[in-house]
DNA sequence: TTTAGCTCAATTTTT
DNA sequence: TTGAGCTAAA
């Protein structure tokens, strides 16, 4: 491609962007507004025309599949002769990942660590909390997780770990995660959020590290900066923002009506506070949508418009009117599933639509069920994005357990996993007594025995002082079984030298039995699992066709023994890199969440089950609603605005939930798209099916959740107190207590002397006998 | 050491 | 309602 040529492809707002190149910059890029084109045009251009080094520009992503995308399209622009010298382009996690491998005498790792993803953490703060003999029931693991990585989004160390009111639970946390911190750094190990926090503070605390990446990097962009966090905010300021040496080159690029992963995080005032951290920064909007109809975007406005927490700003399209929004309501949700189903056949075959053009999205995974259901029976192809990935299988992680115990013998997670992986004897009796000696050693040595080592004195084929002959804690069967596997272990560890990541494999595979005991089980479940297995079998030669391709013998020589190191980060960090290979250009239909389903677009979108409660998935009865509600209206928005064509928007009057029965009501959302642009139909038992109509039914149920009027309501407030209350859940009740005034006005209702239940008024108003 | 039954919890998940 | 993960029987 010649060089101008990318340049006039681009809208006059666009090409400001990219030429924009000196000083910090904030695009502010809407839906479908040529984001990705935008930067890579940047990118090529300072390359091209500023004749800036490749080497220089850095660009950082969320998704592997974003930087893979970016670095096809500047390769593609710049004509494919860049040759080796490219342009930094990758997720936040590998680049930092690269940084760390690279500056590793500065960290304090001692030699090259393996990354933990979250099951490995989990695993590792159980282990803590059993040493600390914490109650699990009290100090349940999972939250004890999310605490810990919440805090490292935060860029909060251990030591510095304490929250304003500092609690019971919270003084735990931080127990555990100073031991888990310790804990990874003798395993050579790193969590995903450390892989950020330990980048940052190896910048804040080596200026001459942090100068060097300075001079490096001077060209900065940064893609959805909506969804940094906080670590991720400081780590930019340190390379680019007020520190010493930073330059301020710096392009962020974004859109604060797609952040919706704030419980994840993110903080959305990075991007709302761009202009005061960085005085003098450019702004430019990208208006202009290339992908939806008016009526879609139309829809899409009046929804996020509700927002507070955003900046004005109209996405504006050339495309067609096209077709009104369909609004559809299913008596329960089986009729909600046919009705999706049969309006995709009757689409595909009436009009041009491929499978792969229609797209369900859904707020929880839950949902899909009923849809799988009329799919099978039907016999549509379909594909679940999002579920269980590839990698996160349990025959695939036990192998890449025993890879990395090859690379890492000081990997404990991934010991405890395989030990007795295929059963061989080492039971729970066993392992608690290592363990129990493990911790002894660990309190009279004074510091953290690690487990292999703690198992080969166990065996008693080692001893803590090499003076003293080995004994052991373990006899008869027991200690052989011990021995056995300690054994099996140093010979693969011989064989890892020389064999191909392939030929271990098929080792592994052969000398632990794995896939014989599989055969013997031969149940459906074991039969998939060998599949799986034969699937990982060619992925792993795919992977080393690729690495070894267009290289010569001697650099094939020097790649070799590190392919395992490449595979086992390429598996952990880009875990769905195996999911995209498998399901490449098939014609099925697809089903995600709605979260999954940001950076697509389909031309027929279904989203479904648009109730309250539901989506927006918010319990009345739970505080700091107004932000949640602001949340998940961005979620709505995202649906809305993946859509080129057509849109679909359901919702269902009974929904069955944990066995439970629930009556739902319409999301609040569809009160906030215009009448104009939508087509309702009710599917109610009784009605006419299928029959387009204009339902005064509706409105009056979304009125009454739009009438929010403060003032009826703070007069009526003591009205209420004593007020009968029948709810179709519930039963019979009385308004015991009133609280809050306004939008935020909420009774609590009694219907049992030990069944309270607080809602918010304005949704529950119907439910209200004054008398 | 395996297994059957039990309890418990249950949005969203880029890396 | 479903499933995963864990304790009492075989």
């Amino acid at each position: 491609m010649m060089s101008a040529e990318f340049l006039r492809a681009l809208n006059e707002k666009q090409r400001e962007a990219v030429e924009a190149t000196e000083g910090p910059l904030i695009v502010l890029a809407g839906a479908g507004s040529g984001k990705t084109k935008m930067l890579t045009s940047r990118i090529t251009h300072l390359m091209v025309h500023k004749g800036v080094s490749p080497h220089s520009i850095l660009a950082v992503t969320f998704t592997n599949k974003a930087a893979k995308e970016m670095r096809e399209r500047v390769e593609k622009f710049s004509g494919g002769n860049l040759g080796w010298n490219t342009p930094e382009i990758g997720t936040f996690h590998s680049v930092c990942l690269k940084i760390l491998r690279f500056e590793l005498a500065s960290t304090p790792y001692v030699k090259p660590f393996v990354i933990y993803d979250d099951s490995d953490q989990l695993s590792l703060i159980k282990t803590i909390c059993r040493k600390m003999t914490l109650d699990e029931k009290q100090f349940n693991p999972k939250a004890i997780q999310a605490t810990i990585n919440r805090a490292k989004c935060d860029a909060v160390e251990a030591s510095q770990y304490q929250p304003a009111n500092f609690n019971h639970f919270q003084k735990k946390v931080r127990e555990v995660y100073e031991l888990y911190q310790n804990e990874l750094f003798a395993q050579c190990a790193i969590d995903f959020g450390e892989i950020i926090c330990l980048t940052y503070r190896l910048f804040r605390d080596n200026p001459e590290i942090r100068q060097k990446y300075q001079k490096r990097f001077k060209y900065i962009h940064v893609d959805e900066y909506q969804d940094t966090n906080r670590a991720q905010y400081l780590l930019l300021s340190a390379l680019a923002g007020k520190t010493a040496g930073g330059h301020q080159n710096i392009c962020v690029v974004g859109d604060e009506d797609q952040s919706i992963y704030k419980w994840r995080g993110a903080d959305i005032r990075n991007i709302l506070d761009f202009e005061a951290d960085y005085p003098g920064a450019q702004i430019v909007k990208l208006e202009q949508n290339y992908r939806s109809t008016q009526t879609i975007l139309a829809a899409a406005s009046h929804v996020i418009k509700n927002n507070r927490e955003r900046r004005e700003k109209t996405l504006w399209t050339e495309n067609e009117a096209g077709h009104k929004i369909v609004r559809v309501k299913a008596p329960d949700e089986r009729v909600e599933a046919e009705f999706v189903i049969s309006e995709i056949k009757r689409l595909a075959h009436e009009e041009t639509y491929a499978l792969k053009d229609f797209t369900i999205f859904y707020r929880t995974h839950a949902q899909s069920r009923q849809f799988e259901d009329v799919l099978r029976r039907e016999k549509i192809a379909y594909q679940i994005y999002g579920g269980l990935r590839f990698y996160d299988r349990k025959e695939i992680k036990d192998i890449l357990s025993y890879f990395r115990v090859l690379i890492n013998p000081l990997d404990s997670v991934s010991i405890k996993r395989i030990i007795n992986t295929p059963t061989r004897g080492i039971g729970k009796t066993t392992l608690d007594k290592v363990e129990e000696y493990q911790i002894a050693q660990e309190r009279a040595r004074g510091q953290v025995v690690p487990y292999w080592q703690a198992l080969l004195e166990a065996a008693g084929l080692e001893h803590p002082d090499p003076a003293v002959p080995a004994t052991t804690i373990l006899t008869g069967a027991a200690l052989k079984k011990l021995q056995g596997f300690i054994y099996l272990i140093e010979q693969f560890r011989e064989k890892a030298k020389s064999f191909l990541p392939t030929e271990l494999f098929h080792w592994i595979l052969e000398e632990t039995g794995y896939v014989r005991e599989l055969k013997e089980e031969a149940t459906d479940e074991a039969l998939a699992r060998i599949e799986n297995l034969e699937e990982f079998d060619n992925l792993l030669q795919e992977f080393e066709e690729d690495q070894f391709a267009e290289k010569t013998d001697a650099e094939q020589a020097e790649l070799r023994p590190r392919l395992l190191d490449i595979y086992i980060e390429q598996a952990t960090l880009d875990s769905d890199s195996a999911t995209r290979a498998e399901q490449a250009e098939l014609d099925r239909l697809s089903m995600m969440s709605l979260h999954s389903s940001k950076g697509l677009e389909f031309p027929v979108v279904f989203m479904v089950g648009m109730e309250e409660g539901l989506f927006p998935s918010i319990r009345p009865w739970e505080e700091g609603a107004e932000e949640e509600i602001e949340e998940e209206r961005r979620l709505c928005y995202v649906g809305i605005t993946r859509a080129r064509e057509r849109l679909y928007m359901s919702h269902v009057g009974v929904r069955r939930l944990w066995g439970e029965t629930h009556y739902q009501e319409p999301a609040r959302f569809f009160a906030e798209i215009p009448d104009s642009v939508i087509d309702e139909r009710d599917l109610s038992y009784g009605s006419v099916g299928f029959v387009s109509r204009r339902s005064s039914e509706f409105r009056s149920t979304t009125q009454t959740s739009t009438f929010g009027g403060s003032k009826s309501f703070t007069g009526s407030a003591h009205v209420l107190h004593g007020a009968k209350f029948i709810h179709p859940d519930y039963g019979a009740g009385r308004v015991v207590a009133v609280e809050g005034s306004g939008e935020q006005e909420k009774v609590v209702v009694e219907f049992s002397a030990k069944d309270k239940r607080k809602f918010i008024t304005k949704y529950v108003r119907q439910f209200i006998d004054i008398d």
